[in-house]
DNA sequence: ACACTTTATAGCACTTAGTACTACAGTAAA
DNA sequence: TTTACTGTAGTACTAAGTGCTATAAAGTGT
């Protein structure tokens, strides 16, 4: 934890660089740390077929160029759109980015 | 393509609005415009197991804070990064988004 | 010295996401 | 009419990703 880490906002980055003191002057513990710095990722959660297809609307986009944009299959994403298959681990990342930051923040 | 979407740099903007334009004016064609939407994209390659490590160090983090990051658990990084296992599509895709734009770039 | 935590490797067995392919159908446009 | 784009639906396969346990090095604190 040497490295002063980029942040979007200047409040969060202060608030980091707050913790960080209080972690190098023993106030707070590493576990702690640790779960501060997690708490800062964007939260991710299941989709429902609904919702996959509605943020791929909002996006304007085919199932194939929304595919190409996740790096995926376009047989993929209609079976997520029909509930055929659900999205796993780095998908829902990527799902999440999307939907709190849009398309283009993963272009 | 009825939106115009947000692009990170004016000259992008700009030459795309152009070549949207040309496409609502039939001078380019569908297809040509989807090709042109895919060279939007951060490029996408394989990563060798010593590429992984690089860059996960590069970015002074754990194996399993590289994964809460990933949202894919601590053992799949040892894997990578040991060669046992490759990552696919999704995981590639955040990898490459990675390397390009950091890692607080998905945060 | 001791215990504790973090870090990473290594093996195992398992589930299922993701792929690739085909065929089919509705819509729109040339 | 024909061509292109879109999406559904079926099949079958591969291997990514999970979860678990055990092990060990290195650092931390007491």
């Amino acid at each position: 934890m040497k490295k002063t880490k980029a942040y979007r906002s200047e409040a969060a980055s202060a608030i980091y660089e707050t913790a960080t003191g209080l972690f190098e002057a023993g106030i707070i513990d590493k576990q702690t740390m640790r779960e501060f710095d997690e708490s800062c990722l964007t939260p991710i959660h299941e989709f429902t077929p609904s919702q996959i297809r509605a943020l791929r609307e909002r996006e304007q986009v085919s199932q194939t160029v929304f595919a190409h944009h996740l790096n995926i299959s376009k047989d993929s994403i209609s079976q997520w759109e029909r509930g055929e298959k659900r999205p796993a681990g780095p998908s829902l990342k990527l799902l999440s980015l999307i939907e709190r930051k849009g398309l283009a923040s993963i272009a």
